[in-house]
DNA sequence: TTGCGGTATGCAAGCGCTTACATTCATCAA
DNA sequence: TTGATGAATGTAAGCGCTTGCATACCGCAA
């Protein structure tokens, strides 16, 4: 059953005339192997092509230099350029990334997170902080060293590095506001379990509430895709009353919007107006570009791999919130009246 | 140092009172386990929140259900939706993907490769078919079961499933002078060591000089970057003769492209003629929307993981290349002459 | 009763690696 | 010369799991 393919540590010594300890040392405290020997065994290891097994590693060191992440997409780029530079920043530590993806469902995402961890994780990156008891129960449980993105939850006590959804929602409509409209209407994310697109909604409804003659004449839930979005849209503008802006909860919603109103012969944002959130590449490239909210993906996945890295080698006073500013990107898609 | 936390084969046996044998035998064999006893071990695992441990089970099986994807970028959606079909198809095979980038270096791309392996990936998807000698060579040395994709090379025996780049190169520079074009200028991306770069341009040099009247006015080589696009756009308006279109080997370029003749006050496609590469979701959001080569991409995904499965299952009679086809997508960058 | 076949379970050997501990050997001070 | 010291290397146990083989047990036919 030995896979004669690949070699294995005892190969190595044997071709090297040492034994299997000093070959393992040679490759992990070099200091403490003599110069020849040493020599001798970059030459059989080199000869052979010998890669270390993982599993062997994992199972006696009881630590495999691997942590987990679980993103609810990688279809669009809503994560992509943040998990990039967790990526780049967990290499430069040496250590591996493994990618899961939850399509916004907890349950697919109880199942990553199991197969992750049995893959071998250290420790894992989540986005956004909701998620069932059950979930909840397993971390705990196993004491699974995790940090929490894209969300800045000011209970629980799992580690965070994000921004305040709920305030970047308000912030966005109380510019939408500013710039005199009152009929406004919203396309969001499934909220159910995506605790960013909700809070992102209350930010939103909060914002409307406060200004006395604003209404909010309409909500549309969808997912995220161009047609969705375009859809919702639509039935936004079924109504008697015709919103003057729609604010949405991802750039990808608003794109989606922006087409349909195109075909519908709205002009934007002579005709209607619409936000974005995110600030992925595609709001900087459509006609008129996206007046969006900036997330800073690339930080929060910098830090979010630092803290974790952190986590893991148990460096103390490590602070466990790390909340994220997020700027209002003006483009041209809102327009003021 | 056995980690407290972590509930291993035996804590479950001591619970349900059997052997480790029997536990292992349900998990992978439940009709080998007789009811009553299945119940009590589900039991236990369920209470103690057992996951198996990865390395245990690597080892001794010498096969981890696991493959390792590496592919050179994922900051733009070039491979995005093709990894997420390939991915899909693996695990409803419950088959874990590992994802490696390469950011187009070939060194980056050894480590990778060496790095996936020793997490104990059984196969690999590797994107493209040019790689050094020494690369080339440890692949064979370890008899590493892999598929490239996005590329269709007719030498070489690794199974492959993609399409035709230079013959794709071709057909969008044969569509353009049908177009009446006859003045053409390139943008591509860094062509060292990325043979579907390449591939491309050499069919697009074709085609041009299959056309007598035809010439190349330009070519500038760059980053797949929407600045690095712009500003290669710029360099190729410099000369006395302006291109009537430029060709660009990816739609991240072309929407750089697209974006800088904006800029410089010049009108798509009235003024100059853009096509992109790809058909990712950015060629649909701009205006004028991209006139493309459509890339199958997740039919190729999802082929290359059933090539791939096969491969690690022996089935025999496998083909060994795949070749898909490329569509051109006419939308609104390329003008009639 | 004996013995047979079959099923359910246990035993124990390894898979490749790390590491505490043991061994060897050279060096050097007394 | 001797023994202490320490550096270099070897020995072997054990990490958690799978699996071939041994064992125990059952029912049943002879």
């Amino acid at each position: 059953m030995r896979d004669s393919n690949r070699p294995s540590l005892e190969d190595v010594a044997a071709l090297a005339g040492v034994s299997t300890a000093s070959i393992s040392r040679c490759i992990n405290s070099p200091q403490k192997v003599a110069e020849p020997t040493r020599q001798r065994i970059q030459n059989a290891i080199e000869t052979l092509g010998y890669v270390p097994h993982f599993g062997g590693r994992a199972l006696a060191r009881n630590r495999t230099n691997t942590i987990g992440a679980i993103i609810p997409t990688m279809d669009n780029a809503m994560f992509a350029s943040g998990l990039q530079a967790f990526q780049e920043t967990l290499s430069a530590a040496g250590v591996t990334l493994l990618v899961g993806s939850s399509n916004y469902d907890p349950d697919q995402e109880f199942d990553a997170i199991r197969s992750l961890l049995s893959q071998g994780a250290d420790g894992l990156l989540l986005i956004g902080a909701a998620r069932p008891e059950k979930t909840q129960a397993f971390l705990t449980q196993h004491a699974v060293p995790h940090v929490l993105a894209w969300c800045c939850p000011k209970t629980g006590h799992s580690p965070s590095v994000g921004f305040d959804n709920q305030k970047s929602g308000h912030d966005i409509t109380a510019h939408v506001l500013a710039h005199g409209h009152r009929k406004l209407a919203v396309i969001c994310g499934l909220r159910e379990g995506n605790d960013r697109a909700t809070a992102r909604v209350v930010g939103i409804k909060q914002a409307i509430a406060s200004q006395s003659d604003a209404q909010l004449l309409g909500l549309e839930e969808c997912k995220y895709s161009f047609e969705e979005a375009g859809a919702a849209f639509a039935q936004l503008l079924t109504g008697p009353e015709k919103p003057s802006a729609v604010i949405c909860g991802s750039d990808v919603l608003a794109v989606g919007a922006l087409l349909q109103a195109r075909k519908m012969g709205l002009r934007v944002p002579e005709d209607i107006s619409i936000t974005g959130f995110d600030d992925i590449s595609l709001a900087q490239v459509t006609t008129p570009s996206l007046t969006t909210v900036r997330v800073p993906q690339h930080s929060m996945g910098r830090k979010a791999a630092e803290v974790l890295l952190a986590l893991l080698n148990q460096e103390p006073g490590q602070n466990l919130r790390h909340e994220l500013m997020t700027t209002i990107i003006d483009r041209g898609t809102l327009a003021r009246i």
